[in-house]
DNA sequence: GTCTCCAAAAATATCGATATTAATTGACAC
DNA sequence: GTGTCAATTAATATCGATATTTTTGGAGAC
């Protein structure tokens, strides 16, 4: 018998991977807010599942520093503070720098028409915060470092990707971006990365995260 | 009522818990050798546990990069390979740099003397290969990050540390270090940062993990 | 009022059983 | 022999119930 997470989800086989993707979308997008006790039985009840995928689910976004486990207390969707914010940003500054110089070194056709084609999908996609741009934009960044043969490195960034967006959604309600254009700055990188100049195009990467940065920073409360 | 790992670790609350660092330590050392399936049933008896704990340790394990989930198929221990080996040490090397860095640009008294207690008790271990000193390794090489205030950090760098302990217990059987002193290795690293020489202190802590991944690296099949 | 302590309630962690899915075996056709 | 398919076996994934632990709330002492 299907349960409700398959039928929404359409594809996904195991109760336990739909609870995964269905919870952290929730705490990416706030839905479930930082600090957030993340009672099993409610939980249970939201997804329509048992109390053994939830808990599953739960240790994985454990992992992915989306959710904290206290002692014998249960769990929590992870706090939020500057700090925080902070070490993503350099932690990712210094982990897309390895990674992308080493995509770069190993540049070839294929690869380049991945990224041409991730960076064409994301100006086609809807416009931004719509989930169909997030997905594209985090697509085109990933395709950036795909190159680099460093699975590790590559899960680390995406990992940190994700935790940067959350504090995206969080300040969704802050200030627009105002005369900032994302766009100038993709295809800056595009740009590099299609002429294989590493420099340049970790420089402007990174640039693109500071200023990001920058901006949400102040909005941080704590 | 207790059951047997709870008897055994003393300490430990939950049996989840329990099963966690069990079946940790076994691949760590290759009590569980890499790829081999590891079947909930066959794991319950052995911890003398439920399914439920056995498989939320095996779920927390996944994201330590020491077992993989195969889709419907259940778990395994994560193979290895040089590649992997490889990608482990350039991370260590990328990431202990910026740690090392931030940990001595916040220097103080506090964490000199928790530096200096760590190398002690190292030296005063048992001899290298007891879990007496690979603990106590462990615990200086994280003490010499312990202060940079960046946890994520430190958690990745404890990770990428226990995934290459994980090479050196399966290449146990080959050929002695030979006349290289790790000893003075960890003095020099330790008399670098205790003089807060950033730079040297750097140099010479990535040395001795590259050294050890020259020595390692050949012996790693594939 | 406030603190301590005990009982009641709620939540977690764990277990054992069932349903589901994958792997294995062997019969049969070619 | 070799390959395919169905029946069997084995393993996983999931459920519902129980045991354990933590939290809550309130009575009584000071």
């Amino acid at each position: 018998m299907m349960n409700a997470v398959q039928h929404i989800e359409g594809k996904e086989s195991s109760a336990t991977h739909g609870c995964y993707l269905t919870l952290r979308k929730m705490i990416l997008t706030g839905a479930l807010p930082p600090g957030q006790k993340l009672k099993i039985e409610q939980l249970r009840g939201l997804l329509n599942t048992g109390t053994s995928p939830v808990r599953e689910a739960l240790s994985l976004l454990t992992s992915d520093m989306l959710v904290e486990r206290i002692d014998q207390r249960g769990f929590r969707a992870a706090p939020v503070g500057r700090a925080n914010f902070e070490e993503i940003l350099l932690l990712r500054c210094a982990l897309e720098d390895t990674a992308l110089r080493a995509s770069l070194a190993n540049a070839d056709q294929p690869w380049e028409e991945r990224l041409v084609l991730a960076h064409h999908h994301m100006k086609t996609a809807g416009k931004k915060g719509t989930a169909d741009f997030e997905d594209a934009h985090k697509s085109f960044h990933m395709a950036l470092l795909s190159n680099a043969g460093l699975p590790m490195l590559e899960r680390y960034c995406a990992q940190l990707y994700d935790l940067n967006i959350r504090y995206r959604y969080l300040a969704a309600d802050g200030p627009r971006y105002g005369e900032r254009s994302i766009e100038a700055e993709h295809q800056s990188i595009l740009d590099a990365a299609l002429e294989r100049d590493a420099e340049t195009a970790v420089r402007v990467l990174l640039d693109h995260y500071r200023r990001t940065g920058e901006y949400l920073s102040p909005q941080i409360k704590n």
